[in-house]
DNA sequence: GCTGAGAATGAACGCGTGTTCATTCTTAGC
DNA sequence: GCTAAGAATGAACACGCGTTCATTCTCAGC
Protein backbone atom coordinates (compact mmCIF):
# COMPACT_ATOMS: atom_id res chain seq x y z
CA UNK A 1 0.00 0.00 0.00
CA UNK A 2 2.52 2.62 1.22
CA UNK A 3 4.71 1.59 -2.04
CA UNK A 4 2.16 1.73 -4.11
CA UNK A 5 1.14 5.18 -2.80
CA UNK A 6 4.74 6.60 -3.60
CA UNK A 7 4.94 4.86 -6.79
CA UNK A 8 1.59 6.10 -7.95
CA UNK A 9 2.82 9.49 -6.83
CA UNK A 10 6.46 9.43 -8.38
CA UNK A 11 5.11 10.17 -12.08
CA UNK A 12 2.34 12.45 -11.34
CA UNK A 13 2.87 16.33 -11.77
CA UNK A 14 0.55 17.45 -8.78
CA UNK A 15 -0.77 15.59 -5.80
CA UNK A 16 -3.87 16.11 -4.64
CA UNK A 17 -5.05 15.91 -1.07
CA UNK A 18 -7.95 16.66 1.35
CA UNK A 19 -8.78 19.61 2.65
CA UNK A 20 -7.76 18.72 5.87
CA UNK A 21 -4.56 17.41 5.46
CA UNK A 22 -3.48 20.66 3.08
CA UNK A 23 -4.97 22.52 5.98
CA UNK A 24 -3.16 20.85 8.69
CA UNK A 25 0.36 20.69 6.56
CA UNK A 26 0.21 24.88 6.28
CA UNK A 27 -0.65 25.06 9.95
CA UNK A 28 2.53 22.89 10.73
CA UNK A 29 4.39 25.34 7.94
CA UNK A 30 3.52 28.41 9.46
CA UNK A 31 4.58 27.31 12.88
CA UNK A 32 7.75 26.92 11.67
CA UNK A 33 8.10 30.01 9.81
CA UNK A 34 6.92 31.82 12.86
CA UNK A 35 9.37 30.36 15.60
CA UNK A 36 11.98 31.03 12.52
CA UNK A 37 11.21 34.25 11.44
CA UNK A 38 8.64 35.62 13.73
CA UNK A 39 4.82 36.63 14.00
CA UNK A 40 5.47 40.32 12.49
CA UNK A 41 7.73 38.84 9.45
CA UNK A 42 6.00 35.78 8.34
CA UNK A 43 4.90 35.99 4.34
CA UNK A 44 2.75 33.97 2.17
CA UNK A 45 5.32 33.32 0.13
CA UNK A 46 7.21 31.56 2.58
CA UNK A 47 4.70 29.65 4.74
CA UNK A 48 3.77 27.84 1.41
CA UNK A 49 7.19 27.47 0.13
CA UNK A 50 8.49 25.69 3.60
CA UNK A 51 4.94 23.67 3.13
CA UNK A 52 6.29 22.20 -0.47
CA UNK A 53 3.33 23.64 -1.79
CA UNK A 54 2.46 26.42 -4.01
CA UNK A 55 1.71 30.14 -3.75
CA UNK A 56 -2.22 30.30 -4.01
CA UNK A 57 -2.85 27.21 -2.22
CA UNK A 58 -3.06 28.84 1.53
CA UNK A 59 -5.61 30.91 0.01
CA UNK A 60 -7.72 28.41 -1.51
CA UNK A 61 -7.88 26.64 1.57
CA UNK A 62 -7.89 29.40 4.01
CA UNK A 63 -8.89 32.46 1.78
CA UNK A 64 -7.31 34.89 3.83
CA UNK A 65 -3.88 35.15 5.22
CA UNK A 66 -5.36 36.12 9.01
CA UNK A 67 -7.60 33.10 9.13
CA UNK A 68 -4.39 30.70 8.71
CA UNK A 69 -3.11 32.40 11.62
CA UNK A 70 -5.76 31.84 13.61
CA UNK A 71 -6.43 28.43 12.77
CA UNK A 72 -2.71 28.03 13.85
CA UNK A 73 -3.32 29.53 16.98
CA UNK A 74 -6.55 27.36 17.60
CA UNK A 75 -4.26 24.45 16.64
CA UNK A 76 -1.49 25.13 19.15
CA UNK A 77 -4.05 26.07 21.98
CA UNK A 78 -6.21 23.08 21.21
CA UNK A 79 -3.71 20.62 21.48
CA UNK A 80 -2.68 21.83 24.66
CA UNK A 81 -6.19 21.47 25.91
CA UNK A 82 -6.84 18.21 24.55
CA UNK A 83 -3.44 17.24 26.38
CA UNK A 84 -4.31 18.53 29.63
CA UNK A 85 -7.72 17.33 30.05
CA UNK A 86 -6.84 13.54 28.96
CA UNK A 87 -4.86 13.85 32.69
CA UNK A 88 -7.34 16.15 34.77
CA UNK A 89 -10.58 14.58 33.10
CA UNK A 90 -9.18 11.01 33.58
CA UNK A 91 -10.56 8.66 36.46
CA UNK A 92 -7.86 6.08 36.17
CA UNK A 93 -5.82 7.68 38.34
CA UNK A 94 -5.31 5.82 41.97
CA UNK A 95 -5.27 9.59 43.69
CA UNK A 96 -5.05 13.21 43.29
CA UNK A 97 -1.49 13.52 44.18
CA UNK A 98 -0.77 10.97 41.38
CA UNK A 99 -2.70 13.52 39.20
CA UNK A 100 -1.01 16.16 39.96
CA UNK A 101 2.16 14.48 39.34
CA UNK A 102 1.18 13.90 36.00
CA UNK A 103 0.22 17.27 35.08
CA UNK A 104 3.30 18.58 35.74
CA UNK A 105 5.22 15.87 34.27
CA UNK A 106 2.81 16.89 30.78
CA UNK A 107 3.34 20.64 31.52
CA UNK A 108 7.06 20.27 30.77
CA UNK A 109 7.35 17.21 28.84
CA UNK A 110 9.23 17.67 25.79
CA UNK A 111 6.36 17.87 23.29
CA UNK A 112 4.84 20.74 25.24
CA UNK A 113 8.33 22.65 25.64
CA UNK A 114 9.25 22.25 22.19
CA UNK A 115 10.66 25.80 21.36
CA UNK A 116 8.68 26.07 17.70
CA UNK A 117 5.43 25.70 20.01
CA UNK A 118 6.24 27.77 22.76
CA UNK A 119 7.26 30.30 19.96
CA UNK A 120 3.83 30.61 18.40
CA UNK A 121 1.91 30.18 21.81
CA UNK A 122 4.23 33.50 22.57
CA UNK A 123 4.20 34.96 19.61
CA UNK A 124 0.21 35.21 19.53
CA UNK A 125 0.37 36.07 23.21
CA UNK A 126 2.03 39.37 22.38
CA UNK A 127 0.05 40.30 19.82
CA UNK A 128 -3.04 39.57 21.83
CA UNK A 129 -3.82 42.77 23.22
CA UNK A 130 -4.64 44.78 19.90
CA UNK A 131 -6.63 41.15 18.15
CA UNK A 132 -9.78 40.72 20.05
CA UNK A 133 -9.59 37.26 17.91
CA UNK A 134 -6.13 36.30 19.34
CA UNK A 135 -7.53 37.48 22.86
CA UNK A 136 -10.39 35.54 22.84
CA UNK A 137 -8.97 32.25 21.44
CA UNK A 138 -6.35 32.39 24.24
CA UNK A 139 -8.61 33.74 27.10
CA UNK A 140 -11.23 30.77 26.45
CA UNK A 141 -7.77 28.29 26.48
CA UNK A 142 -6.73 29.57 28.97
CA UNK A 143 -10.19 29.77 31.43
CA UNK A 144 -10.40 25.64 30.33
CA UNK A 145 -7.21 24.72 31.44
CA UNK A 146 -7.78 26.74 34.54
CA UNK A 147 -11.44 25.05 35.87
CA UNK A 148 -9.57 22.31 34.99
CA UNK A 149 -6.85 22.63 37.43
CA UNK A 150 -9.06 24.92 40.10
CA UNK A 151 -11.26 21.47 40.20
CA UNK A 152 -8.07 19.24 40.99
CA UNK A 153 -6.94 21.14 43.36
CA UNK A 154 -10.39 22.10 45.41
CA UNK A 155 -9.80 18.22 46.03
CA UNK A 156 -6.69 18.28 47.08
CA UNK A 157 -7.49 21.04 49.49
CA UNK A 158 -10.48 18.99 50.67
CA UNK A 159 -8.36 16.41 51.76
CA UNK A 160 -6.35 18.05 53.94
CA UNK A 161 -6.53 19.98 57.26
CA UNK A 162 -4.55 23.66 56.36
CA UNK A 163 -7.23 25.81 54.79
CA UNK A 164 -6.20 27.35 50.99
CA UNK A 165 -7.91 29.82 49.15
CA UNK A 166 -8.54 27.62 46.21
CA UNK A 167 -8.85 30.72 44.05
CA UNK A 168 -5.43 32.17 44.70
CA UNK A 169 -3.80 29.27 44.45
CA UNK A 170 -5.24 28.48 40.68
CA UNK A 171 -4.34 31.92 39.93
CA UNK A 172 -0.79 31.65 41.39
CA UNK A 173 0.09 27.82 39.75
CA UNK A 174 -1.29 29.04 36.28
CA UNK A 175 1.28 32.34 36.57
CA UNK A 176 3.83 30.39 37.64
CA UNK A 177 3.57 27.60 34.67
CA UNK A 178 2.98 30.57 32.18
CA UNK A 179 6.17 32.14 33.65
CA UNK A 180 8.53 28.73 33.69
CA UNK A 181 7.69 28.30 29.81
CA UNK A 182 8.08 31.96 29.03
CA UNK A 183 11.81 31.45 30.92
CA UNK A 184 12.22 28.47 29.04
CA UNK A 185 11.55 30.15 25.62
CA UNK A 186 13.72 33.04 26.55
CA UNK A 187 16.92 31.32 28.56
CA UNK A 188 16.47 27.76 27.39
CA UNK A 189 19.96 27.12 28.71
CA UNK A 190 19.44 28.96 32.31
CA UNK A 191 15.79 27.52 32.58
CA UNK A 192 15.70 23.94 31.52
CA UNK A 193 12.48 21.51 32.05
CA UNK A 194 13.76 19.61 34.42
CA UNK A 195 14.16 22.81 36.75
CA UNK A 196 11.08 23.90 35.76
CA UNK A 197 9.37 20.74 37.47
CA UNK A 198 11.52 21.26 40.09
CA UNK A 199 10.30 24.96 41.03
CA UNK A 200 6.39 23.91 40.42
CA UNK A 201 6.79 21.00 42.23
CA UNK A 202 7.88 23.06 45.27
CA UNK A 203 5.24 25.35 44.94
CA UNK A 204 2.78 22.43 45.00
CA UNK A 205 4.59 20.94 48.05
CA UNK A 206 4.39 24.19 49.92
CA UNK A 207 0.65 23.87 49.24
CA UNK A 208 -0.27 20.85 49.45
CA UNK A 209 1.92 18.86 52.32
CA UNK A 210 0.95 15.77 51.78
CA UNK A 211 1.65 15.38 48.14
CA UNK A 212 5.31 15.32 49.32
CA UNK A 213 4.79 11.41 50.52
CA UNK B 1 7.96 80.86 31.32
CA UNK B 2 5.41 78.64 30.15
CA UNK B 3 3.50 81.41 28.47
CA UNK B 4 6.86 82.49 26.65
CA UNK B 5 7.32 79.03 25.32
CA UNK B 6 3.68 78.97 24.16
CA UNK B 7 3.88 82.46 22.92
CA UNK B 8 7.08 81.77 21.20
CA UNK B 9 6.20 78.57 19.81
CA UNK B 10 2.32 79.80 18.08
CA UNK B 11 3.86 81.89 15.56
CA UNK B 12 6.27 79.42 13.97
CA UNK B 13 6.17 77.30 11.28
CA UNK B 14 8.35 74.50 12.66
CA UNK B 15 10.16 73.45 16.38
CA UNK B 16 13.63 72.56 16.72
CA UNK B 17 13.87 70.46 19.79
CA UNK B 18 17.26 68.86 20.99
CA UNK B 19 18.01 65.31 19.64
CA UNK B 20 16.52 63.66 23.17
CA UNK B 21 13.56 64.96 23.11
CA UNK B 22 12.46 64.34 19.90
CA UNK B 23 13.87 60.47 20.08
CA UNK B 24 11.81 60.15 23.44
CA UNK B 25 8.72 61.52 21.74
CA UNK B 26 9.15 58.99 19.16
CA UNK B 27 9.94 56.10 21.34
CA UNK B 28 7.07 57.01 23.79
CA UNK B 29 4.41 57.27 20.35
CA UNK B 30 5.63 53.87 19.17
CA UNK B 31 4.70 52.03 22.27
CA UNK B 32 1.02 53.73 22.29
CA UNK B 33 1.11 52.72 18.64
CA UNK B 34 2.26 49.00 19.42
CA UNK B 35 -0.34 48.70 22.38
CA UNK B 36 -3.21 50.11 19.80
CA UNK B 37 -2.71 48.17 17.02
CA UNK B 38 0.39 45.57 17.72
CA UNK B 39 4.12 45.16 16.98
CA UNK B 40 3.30 43.28 13.39
CA UNK B 41 1.61 45.92 12.43
CA UNK B 42 3.01 49.22 13.42
CA UNK B 43 4.29 51.69 10.52
CA UNK B 44 6.56 54.54 10.45
CA UNK B 45 3.99 56.44 9.41
CA UNK B 46 1.44 55.74 12.37
CA UNK B 47 4.35 56.66 14.68
CA UNK B 48 5.26 59.89 13.09
CA UNK B 49 1.37 60.93 12.77
CA UNK B 50 0.79 59.94 16.77
CA UNK B 51 4.20 61.84 17.26
CA UNK B 52 2.45 64.80 15.59
CA UNK B 53 5.74 65.35 13.39
CA UNK B 54 6.48 64.57 10.16
CA UNK B 55 6.90 61.62 7.97
CA UNK B 56 10.81 61.93 7.68
CA UNK B 57 11.99 62.47 11.59
CA UNK B 58 12.26 59.17 12.53
CA UNK B 59 14.87 58.17 10.30
CA UNK B 60 16.68 61.57 11.11
CA UNK B 61 16.58 60.20 14.47
CA UNK B 62 16.72 56.68 14.25
CA UNK B 63 17.80 56.13 10.96
CA UNK B 64 16.04 52.48 11.07
CA UNK B 65 12.90 51.52 11.84
CA UNK B 66 14.50 48.83 13.64
CA UNK B 67 16.56 51.03 15.76
CA UNK B 68 13.71 52.88 16.59
CA UNK B 69 11.81 49.58 17.88
CA UNK B 70 15.29 48.30 19.60
CA UNK B 71 15.06 51.63 21.26
CA UNK B 72 11.63 51.41 22.62
CA UNK B 73 12.22 48.06 24.38
CA UNK B 74 15.05 49.24 25.98
CA UNK B 75 13.17 52.20 27.06
CA UNK B 76 11.15 50.37 29.17
CA UNK B 77 13.28 47.21 29.85
CA UNK B 78 15.20 50.32 31.76
CA UNK B 79 12.64 52.10 33.29
CA UNK B 80 11.78 48.68 34.95
CA UNK B 81 15.72 47.71 36.23
CA UNK B 82 15.97 51.52 37.37
CA UNK B 83 12.75 51.34 39.67
CA UNK B 84 13.44 47.94 41.31
CA UNK B 85 17.21 49.18 41.54
CA UNK B 86 16.03 51.82 43.52
CA UNK B 87 13.92 49.52 46.05
CA UNK B 88 16.66 46.80 46.37
CA UNK B 89 19.59 48.90 46.43
CA UNK B 90 18.50 51.25 48.99
CA UNK B 91 19.50 51.09 52.25
CA UNK B 92 16.43 52.84 53.27
CA UNK B 93 14.40 50.03 54.86
CA UNK B 94 14.48 49.32 58.52
CA UNK B 95 13.95 45.56 57.31
CA UNK B 96 14.32 42.78 54.34
CA UNK B 97 10.45 42.27 55.13
CA UNK B 98 9.88 46.12 54.56
CA UNK B 99 11.93 45.91 51.27
CA UNK B 100 10.45 42.76 49.94
CA UNK B 101 6.79 44.45 50.77
CA UNK B 102 8.15 47.65 48.63
CA UNK B 103 9.16 45.03 45.51
CA UNK B 104 5.69 43.89 45.24
CA UNK B 105 3.89 47.20 45.55
CA UNK B 106 6.49 47.93 42.98
CA UNK B 107 5.76 45.55 40.77
CA UNK B 108 1.71 45.45 40.66
CA UNK B 109 2.01 49.76 40.88
CA UNK B 110 -0.22 51.79 38.56
CA UNK B 111 3.01 52.81 36.71
CA UNK B 112 4.22 48.89 35.92
CA UNK B 113 1.13 47.32 35.18
CA UNK B 114 0.35 50.45 32.46
CA UNK B 115 -1.59 48.35 29.58
CA UNK B 116 0.34 50.24 27.48
CA UNK B 117 3.80 49.50 28.73
CA UNK B 118 3.03 45.67 29.22
CA UNK B 119 1.88 45.31 25.47
CA UNK B 120 4.92 46.74 24.59
CA UNK B 121 6.90 44.45 27.08
CA UNK B 122 5.19 41.38 26.02
CA UNK B 123 5.11 42.21 22.31
CA UNK B 124 8.90 42.19 22.29
CA UNK B 125 9.00 38.81 24.28
CA UNK B 126 6.76 37.41 21.74
CA UNK B 127 9.48 38.43 18.36
CA UNK B 128 12.78 37.28 21.23
CA UNK B 129 12.72 34.40 19.65
CA UNK B 130 13.83 35.38 15.99
CA UNK B 131 15.16 38.34 16.81
CA UNK B 132 18.50 38.15 18.61
CA UNK B 133 18.66 41.49 19.42
CA UNK B 134 15.79 41.89 21.27
CA UNK B 135 16.44 38.28 22.85
CA UNK B 136 19.29 39.88 24.41
CA UNK B 137 17.74 42.79 25.77
CA UNK B 138 15.45 40.88 27.34
CA UNK B 139 17.71 38.35 28.56
CA UNK B 140 19.88 40.64 30.07
CA UNK B 141 17.12 42.48 31.49
CA UNK B 142 15.60 39.69 33.47
CA UNK B 143 19.37 38.90 34.72
CA UNK B 144 19.68 42.31 36.09
CA UNK B 145 16.24 41.76 37.98
CA UNK B 146 17.04 38.81 38.82
CA UNK B 147 20.10 39.41 40.60
CA UNK B 148 18.71 41.72 43.07
CA UNK B 149 16.03 39.73 44.13
CA UNK B 150 18.72 36.60 45.09
CA UNK B 151 20.28 38.98 46.96
CA UNK B 152 16.97 39.84 49.47
CA UNK B 153 16.03 36.26 49.01
CA UNK B 154 19.43 35.25 50.80
CA UNK B 155 19.39 37.38 53.23
CA UNK B 156 15.65 36.62 54.08
CA UNK B 157 16.43 33.24 53.86
CA UNK B 158 19.73 33.14 56.42
CA UNK B 159 17.09 35.16 59.03
CA UNK B 160 14.93 32.10 59.12
CA UNK B 161 15.55 28.39 60.40
CA UNK B 162 13.24 26.18 57.70
CA UNK B 163 15.97 26.42 55.23
CA UNK B 164 15.49 27.23 51.40
CA UNK B 165 16.85 26.59 48.00
CA UNK B 166 17.34 30.63 46.87
CA UNK B 167 17.60 29.89 43.57
CA UNK B 168 14.80 27.74 43.02
CA UNK B 169 13.06 30.23 45.17
CA UNK B 170 14.34 33.09 43.19
CA UNK B 171 13.26 31.80 39.74
CA UNK B 172 9.94 30.57 40.74
CA UNK B 173 9.12 34.28 42.10
CA UNK B 174 10.07 35.66 39.29
CA UNK B 175 8.25 33.24 36.96
CA UNK B 176 5.19 34.11 39.02
CA UNK B 177 5.48 37.67 38.35
CA UNK B 178 5.80 37.37 35.17
CA UNK B 179 3.02 35.38 35.28
CA UNK B 180 1.09 37.23 37.07
CA UNK B 181 1.74 39.99 34.61
CA UNK B 182 1.00 38.14 31.19
CA UNK B 183 -2.76 37.53 33.26
CA UNK B 184 -3.27 41.16 33.96
CA UNK B 185 -2.34 41.67 29.98
CA UNK B 186 -4.83 39.01 28.70
CA UNK B 187 -7.57 39.50 30.93
CA UNK B 188 -7.38 42.38 32.95
CA UNK B 189 -11.04 41.84 34.43
CA UNK B 190 -10.33 38.60 35.90
CA UNK B 191 -6.41 39.47 37.32
CA UNK B 192 -6.78 42.56 38.95
CA UNK B 193 -3.55 44.44 40.51
CA UNK B 194 -5.10 43.88 43.90
CA UNK B 195 -5.52 40.35 43.20
CA UNK B 196 -2.19 40.02 41.94
CA UNK B 197 -0.14 41.29 44.76
CA UNK B 198 -2.18 38.84 47.29
CA UNK B 199 -0.90 36.30 44.81
CA UNK B 200 2.70 37.42 45.00
CA UNK B 201 2.65 37.92 49.17
CA UNK B 202 0.97 34.63 49.45
CA UNK B 203 3.92 33.11 47.70
CA UNK B 204 6.26 35.12 49.78
CA UNK B 205 4.41 33.83 52.82
CA UNK B 206 4.59 30.47 52.07
CA UNK B 207 8.55 30.92 51.64
CA UNK B 208 9.27 32.90 53.86
CA UNK B 209 6.95 32.92 57.02
CA UNK B 210 8.40 35.43 59.16
CA UNK B 211 7.26 38.17 57.02
CA UNK B 212 3.48 37.45 57.80
CA UNK B 213 4.14 39.71 61.25
C1' DG C 1 21.09 91.79 10.62
C1' DC C 2 23.58 88.10 8.30
C1' DT C 3 24.86 83.67 7.60
C1' DG C 4 26.09 78.87 7.93
C1' DA C 5 25.01 74.52 10.20
C1' DG C 6 21.82 71.46 10.63
C1' DA C 7 16.86 70.29 12.15
C1' DA C 8 12.53 69.32 9.99
C1' DT C 9 9.61 68.40 6.17
C1' DG C 10 6.88 65.57 2.83
C1' DA C 11 6.73 64.19 -1.98
C1' DA C 12 8.63 60.54 -4.51
C1' DC C 13 10.55 55.88 -5.27
C1' DG C 14 11.21 51.00 -5.45
C1' DC C 15 10.30 46.84 -3.48
C1' DG C 16 7.81 43.15 -1.29
C1' DT C 17 3.43 42.00 0.18
C1' DG C 18 -1.35 39.55 0.11
C1' DT C 19 -4.56 38.32 -3.08
C1' DT C 20 -6.65 37.07 -7.60
C1' DC C 21 -7.71 34.16 -11.40
C1' DA C 22 -7.00 32.01 -15.95
C1' DT C 23 -5.06 27.80 -16.74
C1' DT C 24 -3.59 23.02 -15.96
C1' DC C 25 -4.13 18.78 -14.00
C1' DT C 26 -6.53 14.81 -11.34
C1' DT C 27 -10.03 11.75 -10.33
C1' DA C 28 -14.73 9.96 -9.23
C1' DG C 29 -18.88 8.61 -11.48
C1' DC C 30 -20.82 6.89 -15.31
C1' DG D 1 -12.80 5.96 -21.95
C1' DC D 2 -15.13 10.28 -21.20
C1' DT D 3 -16.38 13.99 -18.72
C1' DA D 4 -17.56 17.24 -15.21
C1' DA D 5 -16.11 19.01 -10.69
C1' DG D 6 -12.89 20.98 -8.45
C1' DA D 7 -7.93 20.85 -6.55
C1' DA D 8 -3.59 22.98 -7.54
C1' DT D 9 -0.69 26.20 -9.78
C1' DG D 10 2.02 30.52 -10.41
C1' DA D 11 2.15 34.75 -13.14
C1' DA D 12 0.21 39.14 -12.61
C1' DC D 13 -1.70 43.01 -10.02
C1' DA D 14 -2.55 46.74 -6.86
C1' DC D 15 -1.26 48.57 -2.76
C1' DG D 16 1.27 50.02 1.29
C1' DC D 17 5.56 49.93 3.26
C1' DG D 18 10.31 51.82 4.69
C1' DT D 19 13.49 54.86 3.11
C1' DT D 20 15.55 58.82 0.56
C1' DC D 21 16.60 63.52 -0.34
C1' DA D 22 15.84 68.14 -2.33
C1' DT D 23 13.94 71.81 -0.11
C1' DT D 24 12.46 74.83 3.64
C1' DC D 25 13.01 76.73 7.90
C1' DT D 26 15.39 78.03 12.53
C1' DC D 27 18.63 80.09 15.35
C1' DA D 28 23.37 80.55 17.50
C1' DG D 29 27.46 83.10 16.67
C1' DC D 30 29.23 86.91 14.96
Amino acid sequence: MQTKTIKSLAGKKRVILPRAVRRQQLILATMRCISEVGLSSVTMAQVTKEAGLSRGIANLHFERKENLLIETLRFVTDEYNRGQAEILDAATFSSAAEQLAALVQFQFSRSVTEATKMAVWFAFYGEATSRPTYQKICADSDARAARSVRALFTQLGAAQEALIDVGAVTDGYIALIDGLWLNILLAPQKMTRAKAKRVARTFLEGVFPSIKA
